[in-house]
Order: C-alpha cells, then sequence, then structure tokens
DNA sequence: GCGGAAACTTTACAAATGTAGAGATTGCCA
DNA sequence: TGGCAATCTCTACATTTGTAAAGTTTCCGC
C-alpha cells in the first residue's frame, strides 16, 4: 500500500531527512543531528516525531527504555507528495508549465540541463515501447 | 521589490487564482464564484481575502462601501514561491532530481514531451548567449 | 423617508503547527 | 545501592489556518 497522499509539515522536512539518514535511530540522536542547523530542543524533536508517527509517516518502536524511529514513507513518497500538491495547486495539474518555470527560475549549468536532457530522452523511449506493446494488443 | 517569499496556504491558493481572473473584484464576486468548487461562505471568503491583503498578496482598496481587490503578485511569482519552497525542503535544492521526479511520476504524453524538449532548447541558447557575452567582459 | 438587499465588521472557535519546560524514569557505574 | 546521566512523558501555549455566524451599515428604489 503507498499511501497517497504524503503531506510533511516545514518542520518535519529536516526530521525526516535525518530519519531517512541514519534509520533506525533515536529522539535524541536526531535532535542533536539537528541541534546545530535548527537550535531545537530534544522536546520539539520529540514532539515531532511522535506527531509524525502518528500520521504515518514514521514507525516508532519501543524497545526497552528506548524509542527507535524509523521512516514509513520512502524519500521519494514524500517528494512526490509535495510535487503533487505544487502541480495541484499552482499548475492546477499541467506539468510542462511547472516545468517550465522550474527551468526559467534557476540559471541551470551545464551538467544540469545534461541531465536533465538525458532524463527526457530516457522517458521518451519508455514511453516509445510502451506505445509498441499497446499497438501489439490490439 | 518583488517579493522573495510568497507563501500561500492551501485555502489560499483557490481565492487567488479567481483573483487573478476578475480582477479587479469584491469578496462577494470571489465567493459566488467559489461557492461551486468550494462551498464556502462570503465570511469564509472575506476572511481569507482579508488575511491575504495583511500578507501582502492582494491589494484591497475601499471604494464607498464596496473593497476592490487585486492581486499584488503575478501567478509566476506564487509558482515560483510553491516550487522553491519544494525545492528546498523535498530536493535539498537540485534542480535535476526534481525534474526527473516530476518527469517519472506522470505519463507524459507526446506534446508535453516536445514542449518540455523545446523549453530546454530554449534555455540552452539562452544560456549560450550569456556566456558569450561574459566572455566579452573580459 | 423607509424597507430590504447587498456588503461589511466583528468575533469566534477548533484543528494544526511550532516550540518547549518540568518532572518522572531508568539503568549503568562507582 | 545511591546517584548521575540519558531518556521519557505529560502538559502547555502561542500562532496560523480553516471555517463561519451574527449583527451592523449602506444604499437604492419606491
Amino acid at each position: 500500500m503507498t499511501p497517497h497522499s504524503v503531506e510533511l509539515t516545514e518542520a518535519e522536512w529536516p526530521v525526516i531527512k535525518v530519519v531517512w539518514e541514519m534509520e533506525p535511530c533515536t529522539a535524541p540522536a536526531v535532535q542533536e543531528r539537528l541541534a546545530k542547523a535548527t537550535g531545537w530542543t530534544y522536546s520539539t524533536v520529540r514532539t515531532l516525531m511522535d506527531r509524525m508517527a502518528a500520521k504515518g509517516v514514521l514507525k516508532a518502536k519501543k524497545e526497552g527504555k528506548l524509542t527507535i524511529y524509523q521512516s514509513a514513507i520512502t524519500r521519494r513518497q514524500a517528494q512526490r507528495g509535495e510535487l503533487f500538491y505544487t502541480l495541484k495547486h499552482a499548475f492546477n495539474g499541467a506539468l510542462a508549465p511547472m516545468v517550465q518555470c522550474l527551468l526559467e527560475s534557476k540559471d541551470l549549468d551545464e551538467d544540469e540541463i545534461a541531465k536533465i536532457e538525458a532524463l527526457i530522452e530516457e522517458g521518451k523511449k519508455r514511453r516509445q515501447k510502451r506505445k509498441t506493446q499497446n499497438s501489439q494488443d490490439v
């Protein structure tokens, strides 16, 4: 079952990123990792993590005195959630304008352009293949 | 002065979209336009619009009894705000992975692919030109 | 001038979000 | 076995967000 709508709040992003990086892990470990960047106390991080577990984006399991957390969604799922939200609200679901806005908004360096071109090529091929298959099952 | 961080809440998106479409306009007009899709009452829409004016994403001016609203940010600015938020939190600022995720997440039809390719071509040219200019001012 | 329609203002309130303090536990080490 | 350090739990509180009711003002047409 792929959670279809993953929504992370702004404060939850840094947390889940650290979890992805260190899981399985405890709240104190995550807190320490985030302390420099955010200044959040243990209480803050812990509250966030428990709320995230309640929402189903983290899994928590008790081991003696410790609570061990793991992610319940992949980075990809989370990214997609964010992206679809934007696609829907800001671009009315239209992909090309979204990509356009993205490309216009930043000055891409050569590497990035090359990478993106490659992605498109690849996607084209995949699509092509699918089409061939489809025409065969007529 | 271009507002650098435009952040719209989920409920604000439908509102500003209608404003872009009908501005200058009044809250009752916006409410009526949204009624079918959202079921929101006048009070709700009005509250949203006033908060948006307070945040600077709408401009409100009084004309007799009426309050006339207009957008204070362009669609592009709002889209960029949304996009940058996602870019920053979900993709750590890396554009190519974001585009990749986008391309992978939807099955693009031929038109969309063509459009996106064109965009990339265009961007490449623009970048090329800039580079030429730069090398000239050595 | 008056009544009603349209628009406005004020106030409210629950849920979600960001942030954290204080005190209770637990378990290891001396 | 007593104390310290690490961790936990519980509670709290301000702000933001979503949603709206109630009562008030305004103006137009009769």
